[in-house]
DNA sequence: CTTTACGTTGACGTTAACGTCAAGTAATAC
DNA sequence: GTATTACTTGACGTTAACGTCAACGTAAAG
């Protein structure tokens, strides 16, 4: 090793692991500007130790949520608002309505997706049989004179 | 009207009625533009009456796929090898089999999807709960010592 | 016959989400 | 010391999916 790992013993106090950005990368599938890229856009904010950056526990849940935003197909800014939705700080009556109408906001367009694939498979499957039948078909009567 | 409707009666033998691409665009609030994009990629071949286009029935449909895949994400590229599966010659039983492999990876890709909107769906009915038992919380001690 | 409304083909511009160098720093390995 | 290895910050390049002109064709309306 040529570098102190950033992740040091096994789960300290409550959980102040950490990792690098390699370490990130290497997990989520992801390249370093990928990374860095998500912390430009202000989607994740690690630590700095001087100049490099140290990943938390934190960063990691982020990411899981990024990468699931991104393979729903949502843009990486929406996929900011919501997740900043989860974190902030909503101490006051009128922020937890406002959390509370994003909240059904961001159901109605979920459950709206979730139609959508189901007519997807539902359409697949019809598919499918017709395909299958056709191939019995042409088992029957295995090639036409040619 | 300036130029003659390409809708012509109401529904003539099965169903030939043609639409011009400002009726395409207007009912799938879409763009002239994109409606061409969509063809320059290939994703529908309108007749052409002389030099203008007119739609058919079966651009129609595509539209409506082209435009839920958007909606799930898919890339334009993609979605175009999907629709043309539902289109091609599947004479040969070789055909028919690569067409069920095609069926079954997307039918995989459509289902991580699904599983991935209903772990966001739980995560937002669980926060909401959350959301909702600090607001009763907050209801029964309206305000801290300012 | 000119206007107008609708259509057409380029072709360059834009935004998102990174890819891809280039050049520098900093800690460890020898 | 020098060489590696990991990390850093620019900054320009690329692809997808259109937007946005500009310039032109054409049929019907006055």
């Amino acid at each position: 090793m040529t570098r102190a790992p950033a992740t040091n013993g096994p789960s300290t106090a409550s959980d102040s692991r950490t990792w690098t950005i390699a370490q990130i990368a290497d997990e989520f599938a992801i390249t370093h500007r990928t990374v860095r890229h998500y912390e430009e856009l202000d989607l994740i904010t690690p630590e700095r130790r001087g100049t490099v950056r140290i990943y938390h526990r934190r960063d990691r849940t982020r990411l899981n949520l990024i990468l699931r935003g991104k393979r729903l197909g949502f843009p990486l800014e929406e996929i900011r608002t919501i997740i900043n939705l989860y974190d902030e700080p909503r101490g006051q009556a009128s922020q937890l309505s406002y959390v509370l109408d994003q909240i059904n906001d961001r159901r109605g367009d979920l459950e709206r997706r979730r139609r959508d694939i189901e007519d997807a498979l539902k359409e697949l499957d019809e598919f499918e049989r017709r395909c299958k039948t056709d191939l019995r078909q042409l088992r029957r009567e295995p090639q036409s004179p040619t």
